[in-house]
DNA sequence: ATGGTGGCGCGGCCA
């Protein structure tokens, strides 16, 4: 017995609502986390949710942003906010789910270097691993998955020349993203031999997704005690090839069933 | 090529 968990940005839930009910059809996950689903709570389709079997649990603004989880067993302890953090931005959804604690975040995408959104982002991740670690004394099986907009290293960048020193690539940025890692997280996917050029993001202009021109930006942690028991995470490039797709693929991890405490 | 594409929503912002 397994369970399966993943990370999606949909650039707007009310677009990609058909993918994501056919996703959940066919993958079957435990927990799926939606970023940028991009609609206010009262718009939420949770009737369409419940009816593919899943509970729904989200934190929406009008346009921008928005983070929502879908599960199959209830959420509870929901958080919406980092503690700390006045900010108007729907990007945080923590909850209890099972035996897992789960963190959805939105990472701001910081625009360019140097630029007021970028300045938000570092602070944002600042006050985001302050959060985690109190999250971390608290409960030993965590995840933290969502869009980071962070390729971690050069290796998750398709020409980490032309994307030096830029936005998703950054020193601080990976710099903040490593220091997530050494509170006591684990990157999914880097448990994990993968070929070459595996990506979770690209751009839609240029035809970048056939051409593989990608970053891997979408992340699933976990803590030592989940990643003792995670089977494999992999990028599902499914849906990015379907009509009218997001930006993004899900990310998706696979864990065995320990025993309940 | 200071561009390109897509979502929201109808001009301009954001990614």
């Amino acid at each position: 017995m397994q369970f399966k968990v993943a990370a999606w940005n949909v650039n707007s839930l009310n677009v990609r609502l058909p993918q994501v009910l056919d996703w959940l059809r066919e993958r079957q996950p435990d927990i799926l986390a939606l970023q940028e689903t991009k609609l206010i709570d009262a718009d939420f389709p949770t009737l369409d949710i419940a009816n593919a079997d899943y509970q729904a649990v989200f934190s929406g603004q009008k346009t921008y942003n928005g983070v929502a989880i879908l599960s199959r067993l209830p959420a509870s302890e929901l958080v919406t906010d980092i503690p700390g953090l006045k900010d108007p931005q729907r990007r945080v959804l923590g909850a209890t789910v099972g035996d897992v604690r789960v963190l959805n975040v939105y990472v701001p995408n910081g625009q360019a270097v140097s630029s007021d959104k970028y300045t938000y982002k570092l602070a944002w991740l600042d006050k985001l691993a302050a959060w985690l670690e109190t999250e971390l004394a608290r409960y030993p099986r965590l995840i933290v998955l969502g869009d980071f907009n962070i390729a971690p290293e050069d290796r998750d960048v398709h020409d980490p020349v032309a994307w030096t020193g830029q936005v998703l690539c950054s020193v601080a940025e990976r710099t903040a993203f490593r220091r997530l890692l050494d509170l006591g997280l684990q990157d999914a996917f880097r448990l994990f031999p993968h070929d070459e050029k595996v990506f979770s993001w690209w751009d839609y202009r240029g035809a970048a997704f056939r051409r593989n021109l990608g970053l891997r930006i979408d992340h699933i942690l976990i803590t030592p005690a989940l990643a003792a028991v995670c089977k494999g995470c992999e990028v599902d490039k499914a849906p990015r090839q379907l009509e009218r797709p997001s930006d993004h693929a899900p990310v998706v991890a696979e864990f065995n069933r320990t025993p309940e405490l």
